[in-house]
DNA sequence: AAAAACATTTGCCATTTGGCAAAAAGCAAC
DNA sequence: GTTGCTTTTTGCCAAATGGCAAATGTTTTT
């Protein structure tokens, strides 16, 4: 919890009360490598943060390849707030994970309590929505190679955690060329 | 005017004396094709919006390829919200347009005076965000002739009224691999 | 330790895309 | 219409990436 707090403290600071609050408005969970924490389809109204592991974002395309359309690494939010439509993509633990989760109930309680939170956690969403598009956009537009070795300098934590299938499919190449993209680097 | 007002009711009502007020605190200007509302390096502090025209978001990698990393078009904010680093982008008029701007000043006076402004316009720059990330996410993984068919799809407008190395270049292809694609779908 | 299940690498060849330069087409000014 | 200028298309060949299947490596289960 207090990962969380320290998290939330870089956005704004937090007296006490507050802290407790956001303590009593959440659970904390785990979660095993290769379990949803959302599925297309399903409703999806939490709000959680990661203290440990590694997530993707993934969906199918037209033809059923699996596209991992993104990371979310420990101590970032898991959120979809504004959402309107139904979800389409699924949220796969790619690690074992902790997260602490807050329901949509829980969360309105802390946005009716809490002045600033709706602004805070606003900043932090629309934060990281940006750093995700940066992210995002070199992928386009550089060769295969460049664009692997963007990923690492990205995600410097996540090679050797979770399987070249899940990189290869961020990186929209296949497993074989990301492998000799490898060995052509070492 | 009416264009803009209309754009955000589909967002919250407003009354009359908003409205005013809104029209108060804005101007309104034009831009030529090819000219920059923002450049790299210099101050953008502006929100604006777009009554005509459209605007190519692009910058230049390592190699000093020019890429196109987004296309806005009308009835769309052009806005960096809760920027803090400076300005690392061109913003380029693609065709020439109409905006209404908003200097920072006019931009708190609204954010001041009307009530809910700050949630009115979060949520349309977040949704703003989300449709870009959606869009960007289907450019990698898929291959060329597939992008450029998403692409007419999401900027049906677009194909007529700009280069096609703006699009190549937001594509992620060269313009003569483009070229030959055109060739062969029709 | 052996077997089974899964993940990664490699070989072979087809396909796609890039690089470069020339040709063709489009557009504006005169 | 002609001249210059820019944009788009094309040809030729090289380089990058994909597809598929087999081989190798790793992890898990028994």
């Amino acid at each position: 919890m207090e990962q969380l707090i320290e998290y939330i403290l870089q956005f704004s600071n937090l007296n006490t009360q507050q802290i407790e609050l956001i303590s009593k408005n959440s659970v904390e969970t785990e979660l095993h490598k290769d379990e949803y924490f959302a599925e297309a389809g399903k409703r999806f109204d939490y709000y959680a943060f990661i203290l440990e592991g590694v997530f993707r974002i993934c969906y199918y395309n037209r033809k059923g390849e699996e596209i991992t359309k993104y990371f979310i690494e420990e101590n970032h939010f898991i959120a979809n707030p504004y959402r309107a439509e139904p979800f389409t993509e699924y949220i796969q633990a790619a690690t074992d994970s902790k997260l602490i989760i807050f329901s949509q109930q829980q969360w309105k309680e802390l946005s009716n309590t809490i002045l600033d939170w709706d602004t805070i956690t606003n900043k932090i969403f629309h934060t990281a929505l940006m750093k995700k598009v940066d992210r995002m956009s070199s992928l386009v537009s550089e060769d295969a190679t460049t664009r692997y070795l963007m990923f690492l300098e990205k995600f410097p934590t996540l090679v050797n955690r979770i399987p070249l299938s899940y990189i290869a499919s961020y990186l929209g190449v296949t497993q074989s060329s990301l492998s000799r993209i490898r060995k052509n680097i070492h």
